[in-house]
DNA sequence: TGTATTTTGTTATGTTATAACATACTATGT
DNA sequence: ACATAGTATGTTATAACATAACAAAATACA
């Protein structure tokens, strides 16, 4: 079934983030679907939150707003969820910042690449084959075999290196 | 002056490693001479623990074999200690892994990319410009500016590939 | 020597994450 | 429908990582 896409990188100025809510929690529902697995109220909704915005959300940060809904959430509560949607590859970690961001596209498997704002916080995730190609070949001349990429670039977004000059 | 070169990565068995720390303190030394700053007792001392060897170490790891030394000691000392050091680019901090590594070549300014093997805990830093430059040069066809690279590439060094087949 | 600056000491607290065990829920076979 | 195995969540406690704020000591340097 067709999903209206996900904004691309920084093209993101006035668009309706709802839409990137509700297509991610579809698009989150199909691939649980598919692979027989639980997207429970608990999960969904923890979704939901990490999608609050394009900006990475700390695990606490969710447990203070989920507390309101939910007078049994505890830390574990959060970290549980996080840990099936990160292995389900629904959402990122950013371990410069220990926060989570969504996957724009959980479809595929990758391990994807993170421009991170540091003016406006937004993260845009990225996923170069050249960039992953040239990791893993130039470890590959070292005898290092590459089981996992972590690259998160920060600086300054197109609209915010236009406002800095 | 000459110091003998740190061994390259991967290339690390057998070597002597008490050279290691001591030509990673001689060249802070001297570093700090010419940038007129202080190399104090408490963080050369910092600086050998975090040279230990060639896994990452935390700061908490740190601060238990400083107590042994120093009764003062505490969080703050250590994190002050590891600051400066990180911002003369002494050490690294492993951001996946909440945790610090001696750096190699602290001569030239560089964000470098760090091997991390899952098995033996070693950590070779690399500083290979054509991931720098293809890193800066897709972000910039994006619009965004980059500040700071974190690439943290972890899985099996040579030896541990080898020995897992 | 006096004074400004830097470094370290000290105490307290904030932030992020996991362990361990109990209870509840869900799917499946009979 | 029932038993039961497996999964998910509740609950309490604690571990691990990091910073704030102010005092005291050491150092640089006029």
């Amino acid at each position: 079934m067709a999903h209206r896409p996900i904004p691309e990188p920084f093209q993101r100025d006035r668009h309706d983030h709802q839409e990137c809510v509700s297509s991610a929690v579809e698009a989150a529902h199909e691939l649980c679907v598919r692979r027989r697995i639980r997207l429970t109220e608990l999960r969904r909704r923890v979704l939901e939150l990490v999608w609050g915005g394009h900006a990475p959300i700390g695990a606490y940060d969710i447990l203070d707003t989920l507390r309101g809904e939910r007078r049994s959430a505890a830390p574990a509560t959060v970290y549980r969820a996080l840990d099936f949607l990160l292995e389900n590859g629904l959402v990122h970690r950013i371990e410069s910042l220990n926060a989570f961001v969504g996957c724009g596209a959980p479809r595929q498997a990758h391990s994807g690449q993170f421009l991170i704002c540091r003016a406006c916080d937004t993260v845009a995730e990225i996923d170069d084959g050249e960039i992953a190609g040239v990791l893993s070949r130039n470890a590959a001349k070292l005898g290092f075999r590459v089981d996992r990429q972590t690259v998160e670039l920060t600086g300054l977004c197109p609209a915010c290196a236009d406002a800095a000059g």
